[in-house]
DNA sequence: CACAAAGTAAACTTTCGAGTGTAATTTAGC
DNA sequence: GCTAAATTACACTCGAAAGTTTACTTTGTG
């Protein structure tokens, strides 16, 4: 028996879901071999195969296992007792830690580079999964009267995507590494007053 | 003679080029095949190779080639006689009529895979470059009083987030269609109302 | 301790794509 | 038409990476 928990089996599938986290965060889909998977996780190829039976299946799983983690971000409600500009910021500063994670950054990475091969898969993606919170949090506010009337989908997009401006796309695109809470600040502060501005009840 | 014109060297270059750059688009910079490319410019492999010396080589004259058509934007000066809100949506139409266009997306799609391969790539694209003018006009907008003051930067980027939020990681993630018109002027408006609601002079 | 399940090492097959060598053919300026 | 440069077909090398096979070892539970 090792020192971490767990039978021999489990141990090691964590150990390749880890490495393979990593290789597909480092390198993206493609350039990630498994031959490296196996090398970092310090498992065999074999026992590799024996616990994915191809590349797809351990990616899908990671994307599973990936997704199921993004999935348990704190629920925000809407508390119509609550300032809404305070309210806001905490649903930007979640927003914005969830995307510079390195679980988020990795899954990022590795879907990117399959869909930019595979275009079949990137249109069967739902991407308003992560959006309909926000949505919902918007309609609440609007309900409430906090928020003009305006459409929420739209103003959930604006709201995720001037966030994801700054602190999603530069770290994808340019390896830049991921903001400061200095930083972080300031990127939510300014998306916050310009949603605010917009929409804002008067 | 054939009906196009030009020495046969230089067709059978435009051809290659032509064929690279609907072959990153569709496949991505991994994906797309010298020997894929040969064909479709119908070219023999060693004549694309005479061309260019390796698919590298090819990748960064497609690079320049394209940066060459996408640096002849019309440039947007800020003109104090006319309305802000007009130029502004002048503005937003040029830059997402550049974001959807054939060869930014196949530059997008091919720099993006290639960068998520060899994020050192990344790391040396300027990304302020295409930034510059909206910055520029920007602060000649605040300059003339039309905008209140504020970071030209960081407002430049807000601006071109919201635009490519809506009208280019779509069409690259989930290999979108581009917007029809009316999106289009349905995404400029939203924009420009957002940025306006926050950054008129009062 | 026995033994079944799991892991290991390393050589192996396949496939695929980058890039080359060559001899024969086509093009176009003189 | 002659000639040099460019193009072509195609067979080739080389290396990388997915996935397999085999013979052997480790692990841990009853």
């Amino acid at each position: 028996m090792q020192s971490a928990g767990g039978r021999l089996t489990d141990r090691k599938r964590a150990a390749i879901v880890q490495a393979a986290v990593e290789a597909f965060h480092t390198y993206g889909y493609y350039a990630a071999s498994m031959d490296g998977i196996a090398k970092r996780a310090s498992v065999s190829k074999r026992t590799l195969y024996n616990h994915f039976s191809s590349k797809e299946a351990l990616f899908d799983a990671i994307v599973d296992e990936l997704y199921s983690r993004v999935e348990q971000l704190p629920a925000c409600e809407f508390d119509p007792e609550r300032e809404i500009r305070e309210q806001l910021t905490e649903l930007a500063h979640t927003e914005v830690n969830f995307f510079i994670s390195e679980d988020v950054q990795a899954l990022a990475r590795a879907g990117l580079s399959r869909v930019l091969a595979e275009p079949e898969v990137g249109r069967q993606v739902d991407h308003r999964r992560l959006l309909r919170r926000v949505e919902i949090w918007f309609q609440e506010a609007q309900a409430a009267g906090f928020l003009i009337d305006a459409d929420a989908e739209t103003a959930a997009l604006q709201f995720i995507g001037l966030l994801r401006t700054f602190a999603f796309w530069p770290m994808i695109v340019h390896g830049e590494a991921p903001p400061n809470e200095r930083e972080r600040k300031a990127i939510v502060t300014s998306t916050v007053e310009m949603f605010l501005s917009r929409y804002a009840a008067r």
